[in-house]
DNA sequence: TTCGAATAGTTGAAAATTCAACCGTATGGC
DNA sequence: GCCATACGGTTGAATTTTCAACTATTCGAA
């Protein structure tokens, strides 16, 4: 990697320091929150994924790369969600290897009921404690930062 | 919480999804360039905390503070470090509930070795990828979460 | 001074996550 | 068509993290 140490400059740091904390406390906060509805984050995040999805359904692969979660750790999570009744695996008729993550009517009013929650952490929490502008700010920042982060994780 | 679920906007829900996404691969990227060291990034937050400490040594509940972990988990994970030869635990002796984590040279060296690739890590994936002026933005904004964050989470 | 509540920290078991190996199916070249 | 390789997904074991209970000490008020 580098050759020659170029340390953060405090502006630098006060910036990373700031930025891993604050998204460290929050990321706690909003699962603490959803807890009370009986979900972590994580299956929240498979539940509106499958929710905006055609047919409410996702191939196993594509629900792992939108929720960011390894094949593995989203097989063990469906499993447990299959187990509450959120959702089903379907066979998939095409390529005999698949599977779909399907959402039951149950799994659509687990999320319908947490929505407004979440929703309302998410505003409480960070949203309204940011102004427009550094909304803007933030979003085109790690936007690049993601896009950076994809292109290097390419070529390694 | 909110009586009316108060959706968010397009450009705040942009804003949030940018962010949501791009902090958790960083995360990991973080994490997978630090495991070359034999590093998690928790293990090493908890050098470098105990780096800058006076002595490098602190109390387990303040090191637990800094880093952001349960006492609990700092325990098992100190644990896991004291049989690396990281750190050394000593009782305290103003009171003597407690203990301080005592990092130890071999912990030093560890962290020494790792650190310049670490921090280049930070830069090529995050710092570098914005500008000056979003980095204070960011600073700023996220600063301000936290704080926020803070006292919600002491009166609930 | 004494008792009840709070603090510091640990522990073992339970739950979640990672890791590596594995099966069955597809696909592309020859 | 045939084989090597890649893909899609699952599994069980190992590791990590959480959870709840617990010990020991300190603090504070009566």
């Amino acid at each position: 990697m580098a050759s020659k140490p170029k340390w953060l400059t405090p502006a630098e740091e006060s910036a990373w320091r700031k930025y891993i904390v604050a998204s460290r406390r929050l990321y706690e906060a909003l699962d603490e929150d959803l807890s009370h509805h009986g979900l972590s984050l994580s299956d929240y995040e498979i539940l509106v994924h499958l929710s905006d999805a055609k047919d409410r359904s996702l191939r196993m692969s594509d629900l792992a790369d939108k929720t960011i979660l390894s094949r593995s750790r989203l097989s063990h999570r469906i499993k447990y969600m299959e187990g509450k009744g959120w959702v089903e695996r379907q066979k998939c008729a095409s390529d005999k290897r698949g599977t779909w993550a399907v959402m039951t009517t149950k799994g659509w009013n687990t999320i319908v009921k947490a929505a407004p929650d979440h929703v309302a952490s998410i505003r409480n929490r960070f949203i309204d404690q940011i102004s427009k502008a550094d909304q803007a700010n933030i979003a085109s920042a790690f936007e690049k930062v993601e896009t950076v982060l994809r292109e290097q994780t390419l070529d390694d």
